[in-house]
DNA sequence: CGCAACCTTGATTCTGATCAATAAAGGTGG
DNA sequence: CCACCTTTATTGATCAGAATCAAGGTTGCG
């Protein structure tokens, strides 16, 4: 892969010509409205596998919104094990957590070579004054997020291994057709260790559950690569679970 | 019990002089601001133990504001078990998953005799255009409540049963402790079956785990009157887990 | 090429669920 | 106010699902 950019190195990028705008912020500003969201975007920042984007405990002081790339977000516990509360895919949005102690409350680490939009915080109340409908969106993002925290709930204290797995399965297999990529046939950009942190559960019965699925015929596991296929196999299993994930 | 109103009347109150401000709107208004905040709320209400302040799939239209009394929340499975996602106690806002789609996305349920302030949400987007601090007090609000939910996760996908009960006491305690109630001596509002609900566990084992807590000396039960005689051990217990509910 | 990280699979253990029986509390209606 | 019934709680015995322990295999990075 040719490197167009250093590590680290930021670029200027507008939200007024992005493709996910969609996604990530679909308020519906006219031209010179958009022009003036433009001025929200510090910088693009692009970030290697592995790499931080912030820690638990740092100042907050910005979001991000996943431009490329596939991101986690973990919170720790003090004797050191930590969970996976999240993954992020293009046009998502991270670290909202951080807003109401000015400090970031988990980690947010790069799961392959990334690049963000770095949304200042002061900008974005800023700009929610001027704009009602961008407020009134920020309002819906955050909300968003609180009920993706109550299906994980109800997935982690309710659902059997099986159960989690297919959810996050078919999950996963959703925000990715959104984006236009294949619903049943990606690559996971985590290990099995971090599906089992964040599904609550132990990394071999995530290599056990999947095994299963594939003994049954509902996927293909070839390492990192999933094939679905039968997935409605894998939501009749989650049936009886509903806002599941 | 002398019933002043009867279930479901409205009165009108006033932040400008309610003792939960500091809880609810902690936001530093002069005397002419706050009085604008006055006209934010629309009503109280009254209900009655067991009643539903708003349910799953509503309309919705407005954060509710506990002011006296005790909720839960709970989210609903396609098969009818539905699970607690939460608890709340006066000067607690309820109702931030609704923003997002303008639709309850769970039950709200009074756990006792209670009261609350109807905050419409148009109103306050509305006085949040006006007063940043507004603003900016709300977003914490729901920043907090997506860290609470990452502390639950935490829980529910680390914690074994005792720490999770440890850490539930204790998280109650301190809630009751900064209302100014006794933080080592409550009534407990929900039933063993809710707390299991909220924890992840069946009732029998919470009925257990606080016997064993019993026999131990760290607690005394008598039904739903809970004392904690050494909320030292129950800190050790969770220790290792940081973020704790 | 070699080492470290990651994955799979098997054997065993353990925590908490389930099944079951009894007891106590709270609400209802006579 | 009391008796009855329903709901809630406790405790025991057994069972099942996932964790743990363990070994071997694969991948991919340096």
């Amino acid at each position: 892969m040719i490197k167009l950019f250093k590590q680290g190195e930021t670029v200027q990028k507008l939200c007024s010509n992005c493709s996910l705008q969609a996604l990530c912020m679909p308020v519906g500003l006219n031209g010179n409205e958009m022009a003036q969201l433009d001025a929200v975007i510090r910088q693009s920042r692009r970030l290697k596998k592995g790499e931080y984007l912030f820690r638990a405990g740092e100042a907050f002081t910005s979001l991000f919104a996943v431009r490329t790339g596939f991101f986690k977000t973990t919170v720790m516990s003090q004797d050191g094990r930590d969970q996976v509360t999240g993954f992020f895919m293009s046009g998502e949005l991270l670290g909202m957590d951080g807003i109401c102690s000015h400090t970031h409350s988990c980690h947010g680490i790069a799961l392959e070579d990334s690049e963000v939009c770095e949304l200042p915080f002061g900008n974005l109340e800023e700009a929610g004054e001027r704009f009602p409908s961008l407020q009134t969106h920020f309002y819906k993002l955050m909300s968003q997020e609180i009920v993706r925290d109550q299906g994980i709930m109800l997935m982690l204290g309710n659902m059997r291994a099986e159960e989690r797995l297919a959810a996050f399965l078919i999950n996963l297999s959703q925000r990715l057709n959104q984006r236009g990529f294949a619903a049943n046939d990606f690559i996971l950009r985590m290990s099995r260790e971090e599906i089992g942190s964040y599904l609550g559960l132990k990394l071999e019965t995530v290599s056990r559950t999947l095994s299963k699925f594939q003994q049954e015929g509902w996927i293909k596991v070839d390492h990192k690569h999933i094939q679905l296929l039968d997935p409605e196999a894998l939501k009749t299993l989650i049936a009886n679970c509903s806002q599941a994930l």
